[in-house]
DNA sequence: TTATTAATTTAACGAACGTTCATTTAATTA
DNA sequence: TAATTAAATGAACGTTCGTTAAATTAATAA
């Protein structure tokens, strides 16, 4: 046997992705074989040397891939002018986009370290780009003296450490929606950097 | 060549124990090789077995001491009746804990994945045990009305992943004291569960 | 001093690893 | 229909893996 009746590049390809993805965050990297990753995918190790020159690729091709869109993905979404509301929406983009994907996050957090020098710099150099969306937010609030930061980079890392946590805990079909848990994330970071939510509402309220 | 003049089988276990976490915490658990370990602690591979079974269970003791070490340390530390006093308590506690053994706490965090089912009992029960401590504090504190929160659960995850996060980014020798860290994050912590400083430190005084 | 125990070595096991290569078959193009 | 390209196979490469077993030497106890 050689070709199979009916196979499609395009589609091995993003099966390799898809199980490569699964079984790195469920294994981490160096754990999971080629073998294993080609078993899943229903094809032998070799066929992915089609799609992928080695292993190291996958996850780089992977890591990147989620950082892209990441990053496209919150400069589409955070569109408001004052700091407290682009930090709430950061808050709240943040919630969403990350909890329907727990493996890429989970991927994205822990397997820097599998990395080899090269990737290691373009993906973090990306997690960085991301950390800056957040960081000016916070030095915007606390420009116009809305927000109470003792230090923005440790703010910014603090709440980016509680809002990724959400992954840790939250499973599909919980007790709570997601829209809820958005709700619940997103006021306590905002008091977390001393904005009393009334204090905002009613600036607001006064505005208009 | 076999025993070597003046080898100690104390002084070989903990410099087994010392090099498996640091190269665990640095490569993961799956990508470190017994000979790797056995290289740094300046031995041959199968000498390791004179002290652990198998490498799993190096892992598993690794966890386990740390987990045994936080809890009691914990139960030590945090001697406050009041609520709010107890979460700030709390708060100060694993950051000053935590801060100093980066190893462990990322260990224990990214590396349950690699445990076999009963190790891995064993381990998430110190865990939750742990968060238990804290949900404990948040409960009280809402009874007692001084605290704003929503769902204690998801509040006690959050600020664990936030407290926990400094790992990510504290390095000893950096800009910023331990002290003035942890004076930090236990701020934010209490304000992000809608206690506010001010508020709290006059009823303290008052009631005296 | 002799016997025993502790600490380690060397050598080897079978299994699994990432990767390469020549080959085979299916689908597409000329 | 013939030639070419795409997609996969199966076998093999040298290496490394966790682990075991027997042998050897140092330290301690009798």
């Amino acid at each position: 046997m050689a070709r199979i009746a009916g196979s499609d590049g395009e589609v091995t390809r993003s099966e390799i992705r898809k199980v490569s993805l699964s079984l790195f965050a469920q294994y981490g990297y160096a754990a999971v074989s080629m073998r294993q990753i080609a078993g899943q995918v229903g094809v032998q190790a070799s066929a992915i040397y089609q799609y992928y020159p080695n292993k190291q690729q996958i996850l780089v091709s992977l890591l990147q891939n989620h950082m892209d869109g990441l990053l496209s993905a919150c400069h589409e979404e955070i569109t408001a002018k004052d700091p407290v509301d682009r930090l709430e929406q950061f808050a709240r983009f943040h919630i969403r986009y990350n909890i329907n994907r727990p493996d890429e996050v989970f991927l994205s957090y822990m397997e820097l370290r599998s990395l080899e020098p090269e990737g290691f710099a373009t993906i973090a150099d990306l997690r960085s780009k991301y950390e800056t969306v957040l960081k000016s937010i916070l030095r915007d609030g606390i420009k116009s003296g809305v927000m109470k930061i003792d230090d923005p980079h440790v703010s910014t890392m603090a709440i980016l450490a509680m809002l990724t946590g959400v992954n840790t805990w939250y499973r599909s079909g919980g007790r709570l929606s997601q829209k809820k848990i958005e709700n619940m994330y997103a006021s306590m970071v905002l008091k977390s950097q001393g904005i009393v939510p009334s204090d905002h509402d009613e600036k607001e309220a006064a505005h208009v």
